[in-house]
RNA sequence: GGGCGAUUAGCUCAGUCGGUUAGAGCGCUUCUCUGAUAAGGAAGAGGUCCCUGGUUCGAAUCCAGGAUCGCCCA
């Protein structure tokens, strides 16, 4: 034989470095691949992950559900390529290198350089590529790691830029001034996406601020915001003209709120003098409540109509500066109000603002609270709580900020974004109309620049008239007239230049790059440099069959592919997603390196392996529910299932090297065999169902229920038959074996290809095999059904042994037991097991129950239920009151039995009723539905002999165990001791000479080696090797 | 404030179409079995199925409201 024998207490970890080494030798991955070539395409695409960071355990929760179900799909006989990706570019990059230069701000960048910034960055996206691409291969996560795409590459980007240039000429790219979510210490603007990452709870001042208003002394509008640094640039107020208000003494002055919020100002003191509605204030000039800034327009600084203001909070008059809030800055065109920004781009205030020139606007903040409130205009302050949104990689709270930028009209494909999603199929399917489908009804225009340095550069040249274009191609810009450098980056690309189509005038590329997530959104063409070359094998991969990754990618990758593939090909690029849920510590805490939870992947495979890592993941929970995760929980499955597996392998493996292998197979089955090969057969049935709807939890837990059964009583209950050396029993384990290993291949790939290699290796791996094929012949559902019945009166006998305090190696005279026909069958076709295994000499059958108990009459609500509807009380109560001994009988005959209700008679058949056994006192008697066994315990000589026999075969078990004899050993074996010890020996010699492969026996060990006490008498045993 | 999801034994999770005594594994206690096992079997302890109302003959399951947690949005 090849192999050494399997050690029952392999190492999983060294186990698979193993099948790894193999898997390198036999190049099995490409192999896999290449035998399906010319087959249907199963298409998977790579959601590119950042090199930039090392990988973590929710790293590998996506990498291995990106591996499980293409090498499913392979052996179903699919062409399954997989090309790994690389997200090379934007802000985090950025961040990163600025943090190793000790930089923070874009000054400092350019001083520095922007063409060393950027060479460190293309160097920086790369380090840890190494340590992902060993932790890839580790984990059995099998892409094309060679072959990979960066979306740094010429060649991506000019891909990319193809796609903009389409946009462009649909009229969908535009350059539009609005208020954007801006972070001033980067220094750009963000999309929406990436403002959906940031959000986080904070603690702002929410200040009410009297607005006095002009010509009317002692009254003021009283005003509310939460972001007191903008009110040095008050342009105006708003109020709701639906609204109505009131003006409200307290104390000495008169105040202006809405009504539904006077007593949640004001509280129930002040005195309401008049109501107005609001569009009778529209127009009401007041003082501002800072002077830096008066010039607004003829609107500046008066009340205006706003539908927008509500009275949910605040005091329904709502402070407007113009330049920050989206609402602000249309009601600024709406009215004409003249644009006013003192805030620069690094955040801090202009020359213009005083005392507050140059101050961060949010440091300032508190000054600013501290002047309203000297100069009488604070009426209060209180810390306010909300979910503010933040940058996304650096942290900095955002601010709402009026800027110009290029964005893609997606809300001018919103319906056909809508409809693109209907034909995805989506796990968990909540998602698809829930969180996503919502995202995608509040589609906003796609703010897609970035006024940054690492990315790709936005393909749009300007002439000095204002002309602009966009371009499509290297080829295209070198037609133009432009000299086209060898990196396509920043600053390279930013001196090319070449004259105007239209007015001859020099072009110069506007400075901004793109939104990384348009890079990754355009992976499925960008990765084959589509359509500048391998056009059509873009075509024959798109759009993906199956994408997946971690839920945070609603708004991120799953958005950018959808938008990108809408805009450009009217259609969804994926048609099936999995969405994995977060990882949480055990005490359910998300696991960040600050609290120090985390779990590092290799530590896990360190000490379990990565079949264990990967069958927790998969069959732990639903994976969109999120892990609670810990080395502890992935050491459970390796008990609970792996060593189960492995032993029962070790086990066949064990014996397999005993037996004659030139024994001829006697070729007849036992029912036993049929049982576990139907059951096989129901297990390949059952998972290939569950895999095709990408549902590994399903698919592992039918696997370990079977490999359970396969184990526990299958190969338990075939010992002798194993021990005999058997060719069918072998034969039959070894199919189950195998076929384990096939469904189990996509899973655990390590430790299914090395049952498989040392079980059948007919082929180089079980990875290139086919998937099992269903072979329905092989279902016997009766059979399995009776064996359940069998394995329960199996549970009831012992239960009752433990009742009775008999050890299950005392023989007993007889089990009785109560089955109906049916039932009653089902035991005696397994008549033996069942006899073996409660140890007992006899079965006998009753089917009246008289003598152990009485059968006591239930209605079957299930069954009923329907049926009677309301009256299903008075229906039980009349099948409870049936004469159960004689309706039980007339119902196993076939018969029917009448029940009355409210006057009327209705027949009711066997389904209709339960059977109960309600057991006599003073029985040993376990009961279950209608089935039962009890136990005779009456004990002669003979019996009690044997039992003895037993016991002293357990003992000199023992003993040859702890001489380190290994099972096939042949002993001499000598006992001696107590009298009735010896006496039950001889008389069940053979027994006792056979369990024991004893080849002599002699009784005169006096002072054997080994002492066992027995019932308190005393054996000496000694064993030797014969 | 809005959307989506979750809440079942100490822990991790099942629970079918609504069917009356809610399960499994781990852990714990006591037995037991062993010619493979770190395994298996039996018994025991352990439950407000988050709460409140409703629908129904019947609710862990369906509906409404609420609580808590998570994610997302504003």
């Amino acid at each position: 034989m090849r192999y050494p024998p399997v050690d029952s207490a392999q190492s999983f970890p060294a186990l698979e470095e193993g099948v790894l080494a193999r898997w390198r030798e036999r190049d099995v991955f490409h192999e896999s691949v290449r035998r399906r070539e010319g087959a249907t395409p199963y298409v998977f695409y790579e959601g590119p992950p950042t090199a930039n960071g090392r990988p973590g355990s929710h790293h590998v929760l996506s990498r291995i559900f990106k591996d499980v179900f293409p090498r499913y799909r392979t052996m179903r006989g699919y062409e399954v390529h997989r090309k790994a990706g690389w997200d090379c570019h934007g802000l985090p990059v950025e961040l990163e290198i600025e943090r190793e230069l000790g930089i923070s701000s874009k000054e400092d960048i350019e001083r520095f350089g922007v063409a060393e910034f950027n060479a460190r960055c293309r160097e920086s996206v790369l380090t840890y590529i190494e340590e992902w691409n060993r932790l890839t291969e580790r984990i059995g996560f099998w892409i094309d790691t060679d072959d990979a795409y960066f979306t740094l590459d010429n060649d991506y980007i000019e891909s990319v830029w193809w796609s903009l240039a389409e946009v462009w000429k649909k009229g969908l790219l535009y350059e539009g001034h609005k208020v954007v979510p801006y972070c001033p210490r980067c220094g750009t603007a963000l999309s929406s996406h990436e403002v959906a990452q940031g959000y986080r709870d904070v603690i702002d001042p929410s200040v009410y601020v009297r607005f006095p208003v002009r010509g009317e002394d002692g009254v003021s509008l009283l005003g509310w915001t939460t972001t007191p640094w903008t009110l040095l640039s008050n342009a105006a107020l708003a109020i709701n003209p639906e609204v109505t208000y009131v003006r409200a003494r307290l104390g000495a002055e008169t105040l202006i709120v809405a009504e539904a919020l006077l007593e949640r100002v004001l509280g129930d003191g002040a005195e309401v003098l008049a109501r107005t509605p609001g569009s009778e204030l529209a127009g009401t000039a007041y003082e501002p409540p800072f002077p830096f800034i008066d010039d607004y327009g003829p609107r500046g600084h008066t009340v205006l109509e706003a539908d927008f203001v509500t009275t949910d909070d605040g005091t329904g008059v709502v402070h407007t500066a113009v330049a920050f809030g989206e609402d602000d800055f249309q009601l600024g065109e709406r009215y004409g109000l003249t644009l006013q920004n003192p805030v620069l781009e690094d955040g801090k205030f202009d020359r213009r603002m005083g005392p507050y020139a140059g101050r961060w606007v949010k440091e300032a903040e508190p000054d600013i609270v501290e002047a309203l409130r000297s100069s009488g205009r604070l009426f209060r302050a209180e810390p306010y709580e909300h979910s503010y949104p933040h940058c996304w990689r650096c942290g900095t709270p955002l601010l709402y900020y009026a800027k110009s930028s290029w964005y893609v009209r997606t809300t001018a494909v919103k319906d056909e974004l809508l409809a693109a999603n209907e034909g995805i199929t989506w796990y968990p399917e909540h998602i698809k109309h829930g969180r996503f489908g919502n995202w995608l009804e509040n589609n906003v225009d796609w703010a897609l620049s970035r006024e940054r340095y690492w990315g790709t550069p936005l393909p749009v040249w300007r002439c000095e008239g204002g002309h602009e274009r966009c371009v499509a191609s290297v080829a295209e810009l070198r037609e133009l007239g432009g000299a086209v450098p060898d990196d396509l980056h920043k600053p390279y690309i930013d001196a090319v230049h070449f004259p105007c189509a239209d007015c001859g005038e020099r072009m110069t590329r506007v400075p901004e790059v793109i939104d990384a997530w348009w890079d990754s959104g355009s992976m499925p063409f960008a990765q084959w440099h589509a359509p500048h070359e391998n056009e059509a094998r873009f075509a024959e991969r798109f759009p993906a069959d199956y994408i997946c990754e971690a839920l945070d990618q609603t708004r991120g990758w799953f958005y950018s592919l959808l938008a990108v593939s809408t805009l450009l090909f009217g259609r969804s690029s994926y048609e099936t997603v999995l969405c994995l849920g977060l990882i949480l510590d055990p005490e359910g805490q998300k696991m960040s390196k600050s609290r120090g939870n985390v779990v590092v992947p290799w530590d896990v495979i360190e000490a379990h392996g990565a079949d264990a890592f990967r069958w927790y993941y998969f069959t732990s929970k639903q994976p969109w529910d999120g892990y609670r995760f810990s080395l502890e929980t992935v050491g459970e499955s390796v008990r609970q299932f792996m060593l189960q597996l492995w032993n029962t392998f070790a086990f066949h493996d064990l014996y397999d090297r005993l037996r004659d292998h030139d024994d001829p197979p006697e070729s007849h089955k036992t029912d036993l065999d049929r049982w576990i090969l139907s059951r096989l057969e129901g297990t390949v049935g059952t998972v290939t169902e569950r895999m095709e709807d990408y549902d590994t939890t399903g698919a592992g837990r039918t696997i370990a229920e079977f490999v359970d059964d396969l184990s526990n009583w299958y190969v338990r209950l075939s010992r002798r038959r194993f021990w005999a050396g058997e060719a069918d029993v072998f034969s039959t384990l070894e199919r189950c074996l195998v076929e384990v290993s096939k469904l189990l291949a996509p899973l655990t790939p390590f430790l299914a290809d090395e049952i498989y290699e040392r079980l059948d290796g007919s082929e180089p791996s079980v990875h290139l095999c086919d998937w099992p094929r269903p072979e329905p012949a092989a279902r016997d559902v009766e059979l399995e059904d009776q064996m359940r019945v069998a394995r329960e009166a199996v549970e009831l006998g012992r239960s009752a042994r433990a009742h009775a305090k008999v050890k299950l190696r005392q023989p007993l005279p007889e089990a009785v037991i109560v089955a109906t026909d049916r039932d009653r069958s089902a035991i005696e076709r397994f008549g033996d097991l069942v006899r073996d295994e409660l140890n007992v000499k006899a079965l006998r059958y009753v089917s009246e129950a008289e003598e152990l108990g009485r059968f006591e009459l239930k209605a079957n609500y299930r069954a009923l239920g329907p049926r009677f509807g309301k009256q299903m009380p008075q229906v039980a109560a009349a099948v409870a009151a049936l004469d159960a001994q004689k309706a039980a009988r007339t119902l196993r005959e076939g018969g029917a039995v009448a029940v009355s209700v409210d006057g009327r008679d209705y027949p009711l058949a066997s389904g209709d009723v339960q059977l109960k056994l309600q057991p006599l006192e003073g029985y040993q008697l376990e009961r279950s539905g209608s089935h039962a066994v009890a136990l005779d315990l009456e004990l002669d000589e003979d019996l009690h002999r044997e039992g003895l026999a037993r016991e002293v075969v357990h003992a000199i078990q023992g003993a040859r165990k702890s001489s380190g004899l290994s099972v096939e050993d042949r002993i001499s074996l000598t006992v001696g001791g107590d009298p009735d010890l010896i006496e039950a020996v001889r008389a069940n010699e053979p027994y006792v000479t056979g369990e024991t492969l004893a080849t002599s026996l002699d009784y005169d060990g006096a002072d054997g080696a080994h002492a066992a006490e027995i019932e308190g008498r005393r054996l000496s045993i000694s064993v030797r090797r014969s």
